[in-house]
This record gives C-alpha cells, sequence and structure tokens, in this order.
DNA sequence: AGCACGCCGACT
DNA sequence: GTCGGCGTGCTC
C-alpha cells in the first residue's frame, strides 16, 4: 500500500523536458501521494516549488538521486486513474504537455500555478538606493511579498533590484504552490439574514457603505454567487464581500451544494415508447456490444428523423441498468436543447449537462457529483468526454461528423480520439451517431472496424420533402442584385398563405462581406488579418448600427464615408449575408414575420433556446440564419427550407468542403421533411449539375460516399493517410518567414538523421489560407503520413526541437488532423 | 522554460 | 582586478 517513490508529471513545462520524475515520498505523505494526486515537488538546480501529478508510485527506484517530495495539494476533488491515463495518450496523440493535458482534464478554476515569494531575510540597513529602499521596506511590512503583487506594483522592471537585494542578502527569493484553491471559483457567498430584512439593508441599512447595500441587494437576486460571478456581475471586489461578512449579513462557504444549470424538474417525463422493428435491431444490436466486456466501436447511421436519439437512449438505459455510466456528446448543446429536454425526461436527476456556458462553479460541481457517485449520465459539448467516471460503459457521440469534436485550441485534441481511448481502457462501447457521418467513419464501418447499424424508415413516416436545385443562372432576381430567385419568393408566399412555417439558410452572418471602392478598387480590409471587412447594419436585432467587422478577430470600425485612399465616395458592396437577407425580405415581403438566428443575435446564455422556442411558437414566420438552423431542430410547422446560395460552400479549398456541404444541405433538405408529405426544399445554385447537391438533394449518402472516397483514395486523403499541420506564427512577417525555412530546415534534418523510415509527404512552408490573423503571419508545413509509433516519434522530436530553437516571438504549433487545411 | 556554470570586455 | 554579458547543459 504505502509505497516510498512516486513518479511524476511536472505540470508547467516545456515540451522537451516532459517527462516522468522520480521522488521520494516521506512517510507522513504516503497515504495522500497516489495515483491522481497533485503533488509539490522541488524541481531543478534551485529546487523551486512546482506542482505535479502523481501518475504512479513503486516501492523502488532506480534513480539514486531522487528528492523528497514536499506536500500534496489540498483538492476538491480526486482524479481517477483513467483520465490520468488520457493525459498521457493526449500527449501521445496529439503533442502537448502532459501538464497542459491535465488542465484541460480537470474542471477550470483549480489553481495549478507556482508563485513567486520574497521574504525578509537581515535586517541590516546599508546605504540603498531609493528604489532599493522602497522595495526592500515593501517587503519588510508584512515579512514578505508575492513577486506578482509587487511587479503589479512597481512595474516589471524592479525584478532586477530584487535580485541584487537577494544578492545582497536583505531578501530570499522563494516558490511555493498557493495553498489555497481559486477561492473565487470555488466559494460561494449568501446572505445569513432573511430575505425581507436583507432588502431594508440594502435600501438603507445603517452603517453600510452603499457599495455594501449594491452587494446584498445582489446577493438577494443570486443567492448563492461565487465571489467571480459577484465580480463580474457587479464588479463588488472580495474587500466589499468580506465586509458585508464581517457584518454579520453573509457568509461564505464551499460550494457544498449543486446548482442546476437546466431545469430538470418541469420536464414531463418519457411516455409510452414503441420502438420501430429497425431501432429495436440496432439497440439489441448495441447492447450486445456494450455487454461484451471488450472496447467496441459502432456507427448509427440513420437519416434525420430516424429516431437516432431514441436509440442511443435505450442503449444508455441498458448500460446503466448493468451499473455502468454514459456520457452522450452533442455538437452544441444550445442548438439542440431539444435533445437535452429528451434525455432529461429519461434520466432525470441521474443526468447532468455540461458545456461552455456554464460557470466555474457550476462545472466543479458537476465534476463533484460525478465522483461522488450521483450521476449516472453526463451529457454536453467536447469536454465532457472528460467526465471523471470511474466505469464508463458508453460513449455516444451524436452528429460525429462535426467539427466542434476538434478542440480549435492547444491541446488540440479530437474528442472522438478520446472517446476511443477511454473506451478501450474501459472495454466500453463507443456509438457515432449520424446523418451523414465523415468519410473516415463511414469507411471504417464499411471495413468492420466499426459495427454498423442503418436506420432507414423516418420516425412517424414523415416523408422527405420535394427538392427543387434551382439554377440561378439566367434568374431575373440576379439583375437587381437580389437574393431570392423567383421559385423561392413564390414559395415562401404560398408557405405563408398556408399558415405554414420556412427556414432560409446563407452561410455568412452579417450585411454584406466585400466593401471596395468603386474608383480605386480599395478593399476595406481588417488591420490584423487578411480578410476583408464585413458591413454589419443591425446591432443585434436592432437597425442602425452601420459598422465594419472582422469576423477573425472581432476588429470594428465605423463605416466609412469615402474611401481612405482615394477620397471617392463611391463605395460598393458585394457579397451578402443574413442580415442582408433579413432586410430584402421586410422590404420586399412586407407580410411576412422576419426572425433571424446567426451569432449576433445569440449572444447570451440561453438566447439560442429563447429564438427557437419563439420561432416553434408559431411568433414568425421564416427564421434565417446561418449554419445553426440547420441543426437538429425540429420544427413540424415548417413547410419549406431554402438555402440562398449553396455555392460558396462547394467552393472551399479543404477536402472536408464536399463532406461539409452535403451534411449541411441533406440537414437542411430534412428540416422540411413532414407527416403530410408536402414539404419543399429550394436549394439555388449556379451549379445546378455539381453532384454533391444532386447526392444531398436526395438524401443519397452512399454515392456521395463512394464518389467521395474514390476521390481521397486516387489523391490521398483521409481516412488513406493522417494529416499533420505544423503552423509557425509571429508578428513579425520577416520573423515568421525565417523562422518557418528554419524550421523546415530542422525538420528535414531531423528525418535524414534518423527517421528517413518514415513515409511522409511533406508541402511548404508556405503561407496559411488566411496569412495574418489577429495580427500574427503564419506559415505552415503540411505533411501527409500513415499514423504509427515511429511517425509520431519524428513529429515529437521535430516539435522538440523547432521549439528550442525558436525565438520567444515565433509561436510553432502541430495540428493533427485539422479540421480544415 | 529557468537557472546554473563558464569564459571574455568596461567599470570601481 | 570584479561585474556581468549570454553560450551550453541539466532538471528526478
Amino acid at each position: 500500500m504505502d509505497k516510498a517513490f512516486a513518479r511524476v508529471r511536472i505540470i508547467d513545462v516545456p515540451l522537451g523536458i516532459d517527462r516522468e520524475y522520480s521522488y521520494f515520498i516521506p512517510p507522513e505523505l504516503r497515504s495522500s501521494v497516489k495515483t491522481g494526486a497533485v503533488a509539490v515537488v522541488p524541481f531543478g538546480n534551485a529546487n523551486k516549488r512546482v506542482s505535479a501529478v502523481v501518475v504512479g508510485v513503486s516501492d523502488e527506484c532506480d534513480y539514486p538521486g531522487a528528492k523528497p517530495v514536499d506536500s500534496v495539494m489540498r483538492y476538491p476533488f480526486d482524479v481517477p486513474e483513467e483520465l490520468v491515463q488520457t493525459c498521457a495518450f493526449m500527449k501521445e496523440r496529439f503533442f502537448c504537455t502532459f501538464g497542459s493535458a491535465f488542465r484541460t482534464v480537470i474542471p477550470p478554476g483549480v489553481n495549478l500555478g507556482t508563485e513567486t515569494v520574497y521574504t525578509a531575510a537581515g535586517d541590516g540597513a546599508a546605504e540603498l538606493n531609493p528604489a532599493a529602499e522602497i522595495l526592500l521596506r515593501a517587503v519588510r511590512l508584512n515579512g514578505e511579498a508575492r513577486e506578482k503583487d509587487l511587479f503589479d506594483e512597481y512595474g516589471d522592471e524592479c525584478g532586477k533590484l530584487l535580485a541584487s537585494l537577494c544578492k545582497a542578502g536583505y531578501l530570499k527569493k522563494t516558490t511555493r504552490v498557493p495553498e489555497k484553491l481559486n477561492e473565487k471559483n470555488l466559494f460561494t457567498v449568501s446572505l445569513t439574514v432573511p430575505e425581507e430584512e436583507a432588502a431594508e439593508l440594502a435600501a438603507g441599512g445603517e452603517g453600510l457603505t452603499e457599495k455594501q447595500r449594491g452587494l446584498i441587494s445582489l446577493l438577494i437576486n443570486y443567492p448563492a454567487a461565487t465571489l467571480r460571478e459577484i465580480e463580474e456581475i457587479g464588479g463588488y471586489s472580495a474587500a466589499i464581500v468580506n465586509a458585508v461578512i464581517k457584518k454579520g449579513y453573509a457568509e461564505k462557504r464551499e460550494t457544498s451544494f449543486y446548482r442546476e444549470a437546466y431545469d430538470f424538474e418541469n420536464v414531463p417525463p418519457e411516455g409510452e415508447i414503441k420502438l420501430s422493428e429497425e431501432q429495436k435491431n440496432a439497440v439489441g444490436g448495441l447492447n450486445a456490444l456494450a455487454d461484451s466486456g471488450e472496447p467496441k466501436a459502432a456507427l448509427l447511421f440513420g437519416v434525420t428523423g430516424s429516431g437516432k436519439t431514441r436509440v442511443i437512449t435505450e442503449c444508455a438505459k441498458h448500460v446503466i441498468a448493468s451499473g455502468r455510466k454514459v456520457i452522450i456528446l452533442l455538437p452544441e448543446i444550445g442548438l439542440t436543447s431539444q435533445a437535452v429536454r429528451s434525455y432529461a425526461a429519461a434520466f432525470g436527476k441521474r443526468l447532468a449537462v455540461i458545456h461552455s456556458m456554464l460557470s466555474v462553479g457550476e462545472r466543479s460541481d458537476t465534476y463533484r457529483r460525478i465522483r461522488e457517485g450521483e450521476l449516472d449520465v453526463v451529457i454536453g459539448t467536447r469536454s465532457a468526454v472528460f467526465a471523471p467516471f470511474d466505469n464508463v460503459g458508453l460513449i455516444a457521440i451524436d452528429e460525429e461528423q462535426a467539427a466542434t469534436y476538434k478542440s480549435e485550441t492547444t491541446p488540440k485534441y479530437s474528442a472522438q480520439d478520446v472517446a476511443r481511448f477511454r473506451c478501450s481502457r474501459s472495454n466500453a462501447l463507443m456509438l457515432l451517431a449520424s446523418a451523414t457521418p465523415s468519410i473516415e467513419s463511414f469507411y471504417k464501418a464499411k471495413n468492420g472496424i466499426y459495427s454498423l447499424f442503418a436506420l432507414k424508415g423516418r420516425f412517424g413516416d414523415a416523408a422527405l420533402p420535394e427538392v427543387i436545385i434551382e439554377d440561378m443562372r439566367g434568374d431575373p432576381a440576379l439583375t437587381g442584385d437580389l437574393l431570392i430567385g423567383e421559385r423561392l419568393a413564390r414559395e415562401l408566399r404560398a408557405a405563408k398563405d398556408e399558415g405554414k412555417q420556412s427556414l432560409l439558410f446563407v452561410n455568412r452572418r452579417g450585411y454584406n462581406s466585400h466593401i471596395s471602392c468603386r474608383e480605386c478598387g480599395y478593399v476595406f480590409a481588417c488591420p490584423n488579418c487578411t480578410v476583408s471587412l464585413t458591413y454589419h447594419a443591425y446591432d443585434g436585432r436592432e437597425k442602425g448600427r452601420k459598422r465594419l467587422n472582422c469576423h477573425y478577430c472581432g476588429y470594428t470600425s465605423a463605416l466609412p464615408e469615402q474611401c481612405p485612399v482615394c477620397g471617392s465616395r463611391h463605395i460598393g458592396y458585394s457579397g451578402f449575408g443574413t442580415q442582408k437577407l433579413q432586410d430584402e425580405l421586410e422590404n420586399g415581403f412586407p407580410e411576412l414575420k422576419i426572425l433571424r438566428m446567426d451569432s449576433d443575435t445569440t449572444g447570451g446564455k440561453f438566447s439560442h433556446d429563447r429564438i427557437i422556442e419563439s420561432f416553434a411558437s408559431g411568433e414568425s414566420d421564416v427564421l434565417i440564419g446561418t449554419q445553426m438552423i440547420s441543426k437538429g431542430l425540429d420544427f413540424p410547422n415548417v413547410k419549406l427550407a431554402g438555402a440562398v446560395s449553396v455555392d460558396s460552400a462547394l467552393y472551399m479549398d479543404d477536402f472536408r468542403a464536399g463532406e461539409r456541404t452535403f451534411s449541411l444541405v441533406t440537414q437542411l433538405v430534412g428540416r422540411a421533411g413532414r407527416k403530410d408529405g408536402d414539404g419543399l426544399a429550394i436549394l439555388q445554385t449556379y451549379n445546378p449539375d455539381n453532384e454533391i447537391l444532386r447526392a444531398a438533394a436526395k438524401q443519397d449518402y452512399e454515392s456521395f460516399y463512394e464518389s467521395e472516397i474514390k476521390l481521397r483514395r486516387s489523391v490521398l486523403f483521409p481516412p488513406f493517410c493522417s494529416i499533420a499541420v505544423f503552423g509557425v506564427s509571429s508578428a513579425s512577417e520577416q520573423e515568421c518567414e525565417s523562422f518557418s525555412a528554419r524550421f523546415d530546415a530542422i525538420l528535414l534534418s531531423v528525418y535524414d538523421k534518423d527517421y528517413k523510415d518514415v513515409k511522409i509527404i511533406k508541402f511548404g512552408p508556405f503561407r496559411s489560407g488566411i496569412y495574418k490573423v489577429m495580427g500574427r503571419y503564419r506559415q505552415r508545413v503540411i505533411i501527409k503520413y500513415k499514423d504509427c509509433r515511429r511517425a509520431r516519434e519524428f513529429f515529437l522530436k521535430t516539435l522538440t526541437d523547432g521549439m528550442a530553437a525558436a525565438p520567444k516571438t515565433v509561436r510553432l504549433e502541430l495540428d493533427v488532423n485539422p479540421v480544415m487545411i
């Protein structure tokens, strides 16, 4: 049991020295140093105190110079061993450090960093220059001072003085891991007096400052706010909170109760369920896989409306009944609260929802509830794949082809890869579900790597809509710079006359996407990114904004009246987005009530759901929007689904463009599927003969797959190879350029030296598609290869050597199988 | 990444 | 003569 040595991973180390280190465990710590614990250990020549994850304990140690573990972090929950292994897997697979994987696996708000502290040593008072004198006095005031506080107070340049004060023996520099947890997130504040009394205090209590009264009234509305929330919502600092606590009106406590982000009380329990024959077969097959005692993967391939959610639910129930736990991933929670509700009806209080809009407090609550065994099912977005269950039996991934399952920030993990790893560890079933699977997944299903279950029938006999691929070449609407062609206009009116609703898809938000000077050709572009600015005429739903926005960095400026280059007032607008469509509809179809849904109108926590509910209740006739209107929404009264233009999606120079277009069009068409069989979908295009469009119109995934897989094989793209993208970026164009050349040389020399046996095809370095984003220039090296341990070793070596050679201002990243290239 | 040790120029 | 520049090398 109580072993004497621990193998450990230091959390904040660069990739190059990120390996296991052994430490001696002093007897008094032996009961608390266990796998998954976070220890504080001395590291490096200076024995700097750093935090480290314990990955194993043993009786022996082959390293003679092991130092002793300092202490163990007080920690609000334990990390199960399987997740510790998951971090190691992520390091190997996604080339991040173990520590950065660990940070993404545990809930946010836990302070794992170290702090540097200066303590007063000798009390001599020799001649010092005035600046040093001030610093010394600042430290002596409390006997110690944190470096961060000193830097904040006196500026970063006082570091040199501090160093010399240490040298002279006046100060001692130490590092430590902050003992306490991040209070701001983990403690909540509540009132200790009844609400009526609190209201009186807030209105004008004796001996309270204005801010203290303000805090009390905030606490009436937010009865258990965390310190961070108090700061964010009301702007009250910890000092104000402490003052109110001192006066006895409030108390601070650890979040030991659980707040529900979703109101599951009002979800009606599910009614009688009748499964179709197909669904029964799928559930039976999946249950058998889940019970097999071996890792399994399956693809549930079913058209929209075929009841995939039902099948997932039944399989989940079966797994839970056998005492195991379930994780269900959805691409986006806000969009799919219909799915959330259906799962909530099935699992009630044994289910929790995790997503990015939750507060930090809510997330750590959920983490603890899982550890305490209160939950059977977690549903959530990408990061929910890390739900700390001990015995997962099923990880289901709905809409498995969705791009959101790949993280876009480092570590750039793929939730599907993580799910597969966890399932392999727990002998669990990974269940992918989609109407339009990724080519890679369908390929695996076809080749027997995944079990394939197909649902062909549509629920309740809803019929596919009639689909019209509308040739826009020569449509009279063209000449008038209008987006809606004749046919679409006619059908919009017809739907309204029947009392039915319509969906209209545009693939871009904003008004015009391209603003330029008609005289000199100057294009209004973002100063930070190499993209043109988008004209926005609306602020949320209010008109009259008239600004230019960058969709990449958030830059915004007023709409100029004249060209900054030649002074001409002849400004041209081209390209279109949701806002222009809204205007066109409001002007040309005054009888229609319009609702717009894009990321400009869905800022708040549940605004997605509010817009969806409003549309579902029939308050509007037409819902226009970007991708988000095509996903997972089920509006029975929608008769018409239209795409203003599907062409731009086809032309993206990315190997997955076809897959995405097919998926988008299929889903959009599916939205008009109706019981009455009178649904209609109109796809406006200038490429009426495009095969992807034709296949999508017929909802014919298999023929799309057949043509796409041939293409992928012939030009060598996934699933026939893996793709690694090294990215070099810097705010200096010159540095970016010179380092990417240098990096390329490093890559080649590593290859020639030790890895000639690894087969790779290298492209680049060359500029990224969007050369500059957020003020940083970007270059890439793209490599096609066959994934295997040797190839990964080659990449890791190349990456670490590259990082070591990179100047501070240059960033080097590696993205494996990126969503887009 | 830090922080050591280690060997050459302008200051007390 | 020393303070200090940043060039390699290691971190249990």
